[in-house]
DNA sequence: TCAGAGAGTGTAAGCGGTTACATAATAGCT
DNA sequence: AGCTATTATGTAACCGCTTACACTCTCTGA
C-alpha cells in the first residue's frame, strides 16, 4: 500500500499539500491539485483510515450496538441506519450485544476505543445510570427503543404501553369480551409495558383482567405454540388472543389450527412488530407496526445532527405504534 | 481518555513496559505488572485500538461485506460469523455492498484501509478476476457463496445447480408430470444455476422443459404472487411449482389460494433457502435448506485459520443443499 | 571471582496521517 | 514599483501505541 509520503514525493509537494487534496480543505492551486491527484492515481493510493483517524481524532464512523444481528426486526433497523449514514458519507461499525451486560459493555468500549464519532445503542442490560453517564462523555450517543430520563433528546423511543393498549383495544372494539394474552418475558421492560397497555384497554372496556388468560412466553415461535396450547386447555373461554410479537402469533396460529379452530371465525389473533412475514401468513396476520424503519432513520439523522452538525432533516424522537388490521381478526 | 503515557508515569515505568503488560508479551516481573495494572485501573484506562492498530499493523478485526443487512438469509449468516469470531477474541466490521459494483468496491477499500486482518466477502458485482487479484494481496480473503477458479481454498460455496435439481426432483418423485418454475432474476448466477438444475431434473425424468411454465421474478414476495397469477392464467396445466426462494413461494401461496386451489391437494409448492418463516406458513412450506448458518461458521473458521493460524477446527468448504419436505407438497 | 547467559526494563524510531504555524508566492492597490 | 493582503505551500510536532535494540541487573558455573 502506498503512503502519503510516496504520493508527496512523486507529486513533488509536501505531505501537508497531499493531505489537503485528500480532505478537500484549504485552498490548493488547481495545477498542484492535479499533480497530486495524478500521483495518487499512479500509485493507486488510498488513505489509511486508521492513520487518519488517529491523527484527526475523528473516524467518520458510527458505532452501532444492537442486541442481535439476525431477526426480522434488527435487520430492517440496521439497514435503514446504514443507508442513511452512508448517503452522508459516514459508515457504521456494527456489533451485537446479545442482551448481555458484559458483552454490551465490552462492545461499547471497543466501539469507543475505535474512535467512533458517535454511537447508536440498542441495549437492554446497561442501566439508565450507566447510559446517562456515558452520554456526558465527549462522544454523542443516541439510544434506540429506550427513554432515559435526563437525556430525552438523545432517545428514539417507542411507546410500548400504547402498543399493548391499541392491540387489545382493536379486538375489544370488534366486540370481543374475553381475550388471552401471550407475553414476552416479564423482566423485559418492553413486555411489561405492553401488558400494562393491555390491562388498560381491558379496564377501559369494563373487563376484568384474568391472570389465567396470561401466558409468559419467550418471544419465540415455540412459546407461542405452547402458550396457545395451555390457554386453550385452561378451559376458560376466549375468542381472541393478543401476542407480544409476530413469531409467537405464528406459533399460536399453528396450535389454533391443530385444535380445529378457524382463524378468525373461532379465534382472532393479533401480533406485534408487523415484521415482513406477517403478511405471508394465512390468513394475513394483524399486527402492531412499530415503524422500525423510521426509528432507524431517525437514529441516523440524530447522529448526523449531534456528531456532525448536519441539521437539515426533521427528526422525530417519539414513536407511537399503530395497528394494522388484517384477516386474522374479525367481529365476534 | 487516559493514554498509555499517563499510565506509565503513574506506574513509574516506561511506555514499553505498559505495552508489554497490555499485550501480555515478553516477561514482566510480577511486581511491575501489578503496579501497571493498578495504574490502569486507577486511570480507568482502555488502550486506543486505533493507535494499536496503526502501530502494529494488525487490528483484530475482520471485515465482512454482504449484499444487505436485512433479510432472513444474511442475518443468520452474519450472526454466525460474528459469534464464532467473537469467541476467538476477534470482532467484525460489517458493511453492505447492495449488489452494486461501485458500492462493493468502495466498501472493500474502506475495510482494507481500516487494517482489517482478513475479509469475508459475499459479493455479486465484483468480477472473478478482481477477486482473484485481491486474494494475491497481503490480506487473506474468504469468499462466501461463490467459487472462483484459482482460489478454491478460499471459497465457501454452495451448489446451486444441485439445489435446483433436488427441489424439482423431489416433486417429480411424488409423481408430478408438469411443473412450473418461478425463478429469480436470470442475470444472477444463483438463479441461473438453479434453473439449470431444474432442467436437469426434468430431463432425467423424461420431461420436456416448457418455457411457458417459467416466470422470471425478483426474489420478492410480490413477484411470487404475480408469477403464479401469470402461470395459472397461461392455461398450461401444472400440479406443482418450484420457487427460487421462500419469499416468492409465500407470494405463490397467496395467489394459489385466491384461485381457490388447495395446497397441497391441488398445487404442490416448494421454496428455496428454508428461512425461518417457511415453517410459519400454512401449510408448512417445503424448501431447500442451504445451511447458511454452517456457511457463516466456516467462513469465520477459515479466517481464523488463514489470518491467525488457528487451525484447530475442521472446515467444510463446499456445501450441498438438501430438501426439507413439509406439508406444502403431496403426491399427485 | 568473573565472564556469560538470561531476565527485565528503557530508549527511540516508527506506523501514516493531520494541522498549527511559519514562510513563500501572488495579487491588488496606490 | 513598492507595499500589503491574500493565497498557496512547507515544516514539524503531534495522535497513542508497538517493537527492535540496547542496556542493566541478577544468577550461574567454571
Amino acid at each position: 500500500m502506498a503512503t502519503i509520503y510516496e504520493v508527496s514525493k512523486l507529486a513533488g509537494v509536501s505531505l501537508a499539500t497531499v493531505s489537503r487534496v485528500i480532505n478537500n480543505i484549504d485552498k490548493v492551486k488547481p495545477a498542484t491539485r492535479q499533480k497530486v491527484l495524478r500521483a495518487m492515481e499512479d500509485l493507486n493510493y488510498t488513505p489509511n483510515s486508521i492513520a487518519q483517524s488517529l491523527a484527526s481524532r475523528r473516524s467518520n464512523s458510527i458505532g452501532v450496538l444492537i442486541p442481535e444481528l439476525h431477526g426480522p426486526f434488527f435487520g430492517i433497523m440496521l439497514s435503514h441506519i446504514e443507508s442513511e449514514l452512508r448517503d452522508a458519507g459516514k459508515h457504521v461499525m456494527i456489533m451485537a450485544g446479545h442482551s448481555d451486560e458484559a458483552k454490551e459493555k465490552e462492545s461499547l468500549e471497543l466501539l469507543l476505543s475505535r474512535n467512533c464519532d458517535a454511537l447508536i445503542l440498542h441495549v437492554y442490560s446497561l442501566t439508565d445510570e450507566y447510559l446517562l453517564n456515558l452520554s456526558k462523555g465527549s462522544v454523542p450517543i443516541v439510544l434506540l427503543n429506550r427513554l432515559v430520563a435526563g437525556m430525552e433528546d438523545r432517545c428514539i423511543s417507542l411507546d410500548n404501553e400504547h402498543g399493548g393498549y391499541i392491540a387489545t383495544k382493536s379486538l375489544l372494539e370488534l366486540g370481543h369480551k374475553s381475550l388471552a394474552y401471550i407475553s414476552g418475558p416479564h423482566w423485559k421492560v418492553d413486555s411489561f409495558k405492553r401488558i400494562r397497555g393491555h390491562k388498560r384497554a381491558l379496564a377501559e372496556f369494563g373487563l376484568e383482567f384474568d391472570q389465567r388468560l396470561m401466558f409468559e412466553g419467550t418471544f419465540e415461535e415455540e412459546s407461542g405454540k405452547l402458550g396457545m396450547e395451555q390457554l386453550l386447555q385452561s378451559g376458560i373461554p376466549f375468542t381472541g388472543v393478543v401476542c407480544a410479537n409476530d413469531e409467537m402469533a405464528a406459533g399460536a396460529y399453528n396450535t389454533t389450527r391443530k385444535h380445529g379452530l378457524k382463524i378468525p371465525d373461532d379465534m382472532s389473533i393479533i401480533g406485534y412488530d408487523d415484521v415482513a412475514f406477517a403478511r405471508y401468513l394465512y390468513p394475513k396476520l394483524s399486527s402492531v407496526t412499530c415503524h422500525i424503519d423510521q426509528m432507524g432513520l431517525m437514529a441516523a439523522r440524530s447522529v448526523l445532527k449531534y456528531a456532525y452538525e448536519k441539521d437539515n432533516a426533521a427528526i422525530q424522537k417519539a414513536f407511537k405504534p399503530s395497528v394494522m388490521l388484517r384477516a386474522s381478526v374479525d367481529k365476534v
